[in-house]
DNA sequence: ATATATTTTTAGTCAAGACTAAAAATAGGG
DNA sequence: CCCTATTTTTAGTCTTGACTAAAAATATAT
């Protein structure tokens, strides 16, 4: 059985470990959990004992498939969840984040599988992340990002990366969300910042915020 | 902020304040809880610095008005939880009990009363437990105890008092469930021993049974 | 009323998980 | 290829919440 500090290391391992990297660095992970290198060492100790990671001194950390598993399945409970705060309680994608981050650690599997036929087996969460499956898989995804597109192009906005709720409060200002139209209408190369055509009107975002917004055509 | 440890301390002392007892001993808590009564001596002084319990040494607990608040708050997420699990996740009311014991301690104000009006602002849970308002308020409930009525009196299976997965499969194995019609046929004073008809036969329930089953009237 | 039994508290440990500061290993630049 | 900067680990502490064993207080029984 994990506890719940574990299940964060893992959760923190396992998003790091999609963004490339082979074996993840004590620091990367200390970064995100916000706690210290000396704590991480400590803990991926306790989790290659536990034959849930595969770690050697110096060079890293990587999930084993017990570990990739048992962290999918935090992932997948934590996007259940937000789905089930914005479909059925009237949260907005913006609240869910610290709610959820709670529930994905509540340890019962008819639990999260019921909870899953009671949305009926959604595939993303709010923000267009794709909710693993029991076995902790899911359907590659095929959204591009927008700095990648041509000027001209046109497509559905089918995932945001970043779910802080300062950025999600940004997108809500300029009245965009997910499964809206957006037309790329200009790049302008002096600061990569983007014009783009939205439901209600013409917006010209930075490139920070570009680098967040994925459209699927 | 409450930590979870001291939530089920709270809980605990609510539970054992309800029947009757003005100071809760250290012993009891500690049976409840199924701890040491050192254990509780340590919490139960963290209680009192937190203003949440009156502690007198050698003289028992007694929960504040802000501990009895935070008591009956975690109690309502319980028992919403378990109407929840029941009405929309296909639990039965013997599955319920250890999830709800994770979900009570989720803390977000905005998720149990949204959680509420989600599920029609219910008054009982489903072992007929009464849940309490925002303000840790409930009706009192008036049903009352099978030993205590006369033969020949009726009334509707509203409260069972024993909510352990064991008791509850015998009220299932012997088809008894919440808003059954139920009759008091004999009162057998060997054993204390009851006769009742139930909605589909006549069956004799033992002392330790009827303990636990409450009609309304 | 006093001796004994029971309950409760105190004192001292322990494990989990986090931290700081210092030591060790690795990486990069000249 | 060596010297320095950075990263990672180790060693030692701290806090929370639990425990055992011993001491202190309270309750009970003769």
């Amino acid at each position: 059985m994990t506890t719940l500090s574990e299940e964060n290391y893992l959760k923190a391992i396992y998003h790091l470990g999609k963004q490339g990297a082979v074996a993840v660095s004590t620091n990367a992970i200390a970064e995100k959990i916000e706690s210290k290198a000396s704590s991480v060492t400590d803990m991926v100790k306790k989790l290659a004992d536990k034959n849930l990671a595969h770690y050697i001194k110096y060079q890293g950390v990587s999930l084993t498939n017990d570990g990739r598993l048992a962290a999918a399945l935090v992932v997948r409970k934590h996007r259940l969840w937000e789905v089930f705060l914005v479909e059925n309680l009237n949260f907005s994608w913006d609240e869910v984040h610290d709610v959820a981050e709670q529930l994905e650690h509540i340890k019962s599997l008819k639990l999260v599988n019921e909870l899953d036929a009671f949305l009926g087996f959604p595939t993303h969460d709010p923000h267009g992340d794709p909710i693993p499956d029991k076995d902790g898989n899911y359907a590659p995804t095929k959204s591009i990002n927008i700095l990648e597109l041509e000027v001209g192009s046109e497509g559905v906005l089918a995932l945001v990366k970043d779910s802080s709720d300062v950025f999600l409060k940004y997108l809500n200002k300029n009245n965009l969300a997910l499964g809206d139209v957006i037309k790329v209408l200009e790049f302008e190369p002096f600061d990569d910042s983007v014009t783009i055509q939205t439901k209600t009107k013409e917006i010209i975002i930075s490139k920070e915020v570009a680098k967040n917004l994925y459209l699927s055509q």
